[in-house]
DNA sequence: GCTATTATTAGTAATAATTACTAATAAGGA
DNA sequence: TCCTTATTAGTAATTATTACTAATAATAGC
């Protein structure tokens, strides 16, 4: 589990740093990501933080996500489903992503992947991420 | 370079298999992204079709990518972007995607991926991705 | 602490990508 | 060649995301 408190310290100082606000949508927002391991979508945050802030608006959830990442806060999980998900946890990870509900599980590693050789032939490598796609066990039950 | 030939060829005998109709429409999309490495999107597949046969709709387009993506002939490429990628080569390889561009790169290895053994605890594994994000030579230029 | 500046927000409209619908067409087995 | 029915073209509808605008509130300077 994430360290949220060490989290939204983070936020405040990237804040600082990028002259940008802190404001209670943004640490609501980064809180509802960094507390589950459920890689949310944008509506489902939408709804999570309704329940604290009921007058968020949908826009402010993506402008939010956009800026989080941004800061490099959060990510987004790649993948090929419909919807974007989120994911706060930064340590070196991958995910298994079950094709038929959408469910997205954390594969923990001991150390982050490495980028074949050949990567750099194309450019500057940022990130190198694995998915693992497959049935979960509930779908096959 | 992928052989089309051999390709259509396996498009011929999946369809019979499955009970599917080897139309011309499907034969030109696969086609059009078995002949290049540029991993296009629907609306680029259509551009290109619409070349020879004119009158396709761009819902064709959408259907024929997901029915060969079914018949395993085809599959999408993971990304964030806003738009599908479709990539028709199965051999073990795995993709560079410009953040700023979106162009995606060919990274050929010499034997696929094989998943963390974390994976099966999650269920059945289907295939393995591994994607390198970073900024191409062309837009860091 | 108060004020002024301006980044950010709520509410909503607009856009972009994809999917659904329906009547007409054509693949392929009999 | 005919018949059945999967598939298509054309278009409408849906879904996810982004853009717009006036109102609000975070923070730097006083």
């Amino acid at each position: 589990m994430i360290n949220i408190e060490s989290k939204i310290e983070l936020l405040k100082q990237k804040c600082s740093e990028a002259n940008m606000r802190l404001t209670p949508q943004r640490i609501e927002v980064l809180k509802m990501i960094a507390s589950t391991d459920t890689h949310p979508d944008a509506e489902t945050v939408y709804e999570k933080v309704k329940e604290v802030m009921p007058f968020i608006s949908l826009d402010t959830i993506y402008r939010t996500l956009a800026s989080l990442e941004d800061l490099g806060l959060i990510f987004k999980v790649d993948n090929e489903l419909p919807k974007s998900r989120y994911d706060a946890d930064l340590s070196p990870h991958c995910h298994f992503i079950c094709v038929k509900c959408g469910a997205v599980y954390d594969i923990h590693m001991d150390k982050s992947i490495e980028p074949p050789k050949e990567s750099f032939k194309y450019g500057e490598v940022l990130q190198t991420n694995l998915q693992v796609k497959g049935i979960c066990h509930k779908c096959r039950g």
